[in-house]
RNA sequence: GCACCCGUAGCUCAGCUGGAUAGAGCGCUGCCCUCCGAAGGCAGAGGCCACAAGUUCGAAUCUUGUCGGGUGCACCA
């Protein structure tokens, strides 16, 4: 049930019909023909631009194509009028039926309406939060934890086969660092004063891991050399580090389907063979970088390394692969990771990174496009940061981890949903503020309150006509005398209803989520507001006497729920069946 | 110095991958509130879409330049 792509198809059904008239020049392309909602009502219920985008191709004046496509169009049943407007625009207006008619479409689709299949099928990897296992999840991977969590469900909603990753930063000095400050706690464990020196993490999350250590292990690894121990506490607190990792995301409803190691690249052939590849395109040479001007290095001195011509590729400038003693750079296990998904088969990649990592993509884009001789494409969205309110001063210290705010700080302080929903009330390239107070408010310009409270209100008259004797379910409502919802209050909201396949198509189109909850905020609003109207005008109440009245406006109200049902799912939270 | 992101109402932000008279919330002004479900409702004022050129039937949206803010810039992930 998709009114607008249904009408679609009648466009260019007519415009066919044209060509083979002789009315048009045949064979031209109708991939820019849109049909839309019309930012004014006054301008009818769908308008689309097919004549003035084809009338340049047919060489023809574009309110002549607008003229003669309207002829047509009027003679379908669903239209009751088209009409020649502005440059070339045709105005469509169709009959109350179709209106109404969706209706109990979109009851009989229930929980599938909406549902596209734009991906057709595509694998699409979404690789998002790959925090470093080193301690808990901060709010600053809250935030890409849920826009990759609800883009992955978009994604899957508009026809695609998703996989979620999360890549462990495993392989790099920090975990060592890890190593080294869960040490100290194992020392700590058995008594002895722990150094957390300068550099190590003082957070108390360590301290069950050295108690953890000390079970273990016993005394087995105290007063021995570093290199003795090292490898053997790094891998056990990294592992208790994922665990976790695991729990935070479970709290914020956040299931990976792939964990990936970045160690397990490094002596298993992984990055050489990515290299090899990227060696066989004459894309690896020996080299000196220019000093980048501007910036004072006063250690700067040339030097030859490998490096990886990404210019060829879109970089500004080539990047080394190689340290100055011949180990890997942070780039090269990266390269190979990503070389992995694109062998993995994946059609499509997407990572979401931190915006301070912005000068990261050019290069890891390049990768990919070598790597994949360009058929892979990556979207990489940089997510903004996070700023967190409370009593109207910034928030930033947490009892948990002393000096960042956590994952659990936050969820614990307001739940899930709200924290998913909040964080996809701003495009992702946009910073964020986080008011705990405001998050929780029960008013207007809060929109996880309004939207969950136009559902507990749709709800609630589901009750009331239930308990009046009414059948609701959506079998017996789809079967409604739908003519009743004629006011114009009552269609304006179907239309709203009706633009929500297309919102999921666009927002799916551009890695989009947060577009999804700017919509429910509309519908929730467009439900409020004729909900208000019922104050003034008892017949546009939901609750009616009349039963076979009162089956279509509750069938009109239950197909905003559904949509909100269906909106709030790909946002990843719970809708509420009533207000406490 | 270079790259990337951003600049839209007093404030916080949407804006459909180029469409018609640019929207929402807050704040402000004026009315209304014994109404299915309270946590308000209706209406109004408020804009050179940072600025300047360009592309075309048409630009907040695309291109170039300027200004302003943020981020990142061998051998740390």
């Amino acid at each position: 049930m998709n009114l607008f792509s249904e009408i679609r198809s009648l466009v260019i059904a007519s415009l066919d019909d044209m060509a083979r008239a002789g009315e048009l020049p045949s064979g031209l392309d109708t991939a820019a023909v849109a049909v839309e909602p019309p930012r004014d009502p006054a301008h009818g219920d769908m308008a689309t631009n097919a004549a003035m985008v084809l009338a340049k191709p047919a060489g023809l004046a574009p309110r002549a194509i607008a003229e003669a496509l309207a002829k047509r169009l009027a003679a379908d049943p669903r239209v009751a009028g088209a009409e020649v407007a502005g440059p070339g625009f045709l105005n469509l207006r169709l009959y109350p039926s179709v209106w109404q008619g969706l209706v109990a479409g979109v009851l009989t689709d229930g929980a599938d309406y909406g549902r596209a299949d734009i991906g057709q099928g595509k694998r699409v990897n979404v690789e998002f939060v790959s925090a470093n296992p080193t301690g808990p999840m901060h709010v600053g991977h809250v935030r890409g934890a849920v826009v990759g969590d609800a883009l992955a469900r978009l994604l899957a909603f508009a026809g695609w086969d998703v996989t979620r990753e999360y890549y462990i930063n495993d392989g790099g000095a920090q975990v060592d660092v890890l190593a080294r400050s869960a040490y100290e706690r194992y020392r700590e464990a058995h008594g002895l004063e722990p150094e957390i020196r300068e550099g190590l993490y003082p957070g108390d999350y360590l301290i069950p891991v050295g108690e953890a250590l000390k079970e273990t292990f016993g005394t087995a690894l105290l007063d021995k050399p570093e290199a003795e121990w090292l490898v053997t506490v790094r891998d056990f607190a990294v592992r208790r580090m994922m665990e976790m990792i695991r729990e935070d995301l479970a709290q914020l409803g956040v299931e990976m389907d792939v964990y990936s190691s970045e160690k397990a690249l490094y002596g298993t052939g992984k990055i050489e063979a990515a290299l090899a590849e990227l060696e066989r395109q004459g894309l690896i040479y020996e080299g000196v970088l220019e000093p980048p001007k501007g910036k004072t290095l006063e250690d700067w001195e040339p030097r030859e390394q490998t490096l990886f011509r990404s210019t060829a590729h879109g970089d500004d400038v080539d990047r080394p692969v190689k340290k100055s003693d011949g180990g890997w750079t942070y780039f090269a296990p990266d390269i190979a990771y990503h070389y992995d998904k694109v062998t993995r088969g994946f059609d499509q990649l997407i990572d979401i990174f931190g915006a301070d990592h912005g000068g990261y993509v050019k290069r890891m884009k390049a990768a990919v496009s070598a790597l994949s001789g360009g058929r892979v494409p990556l979207d990489i969205k940089l997510v903004q940061l996070v700023k967190l309110w409370k009593n109207g001063e910034p928030f930033k210290m947490s009892k948990r981890a002393g000096t960042f705010v956590t994952l659990r700080d936050v969820v614990d302080l307001v739940g899930a949903d709200v924290t998913r929903f909040v964080m996809l009330t701003r495009k992702n390239d946009a910073t964020l503020d986080f008011d705990f107070d405001k998050v929780l408010e029960q008013s207007k310009d809060n929109p996880v309150f309004y939207v969950q409270y136009a559902n507990a209100r749709i709800n609630s008259v589901l009750r009331k006509a239930r308990e009046a004797g009414v059948d609701v379910t959506d079998a017996a409502l789809a079967g409604a005398d739908m003519a009743k919802l004629d006011h114009p209050a009552e269609l304006s909201l179907i239309g709203k209803i009706a633009e929500w396949p297309r919102l999921v198509e666009v927002a799916a189109r551009n890695n989009e989520p947060h577009r999804v909850a700017f919509y429910l905020y509309e519908l929730a609003s467009d439900l409020h507001g004729l909900w208000n109207r019922g104050n003034d005008e008892p017949g546009l109440r939901f609750i009616q006497d009349d039963a076979a009245t009162m089956q279509a406006k509750i069938a009109l109200a239950r197909s905003v729920g559904v949509v909100i049902s269906a909106g709030l799912g790909i946002l990843g939270v719970t809708p509420v069946e009533e207000m406490r």
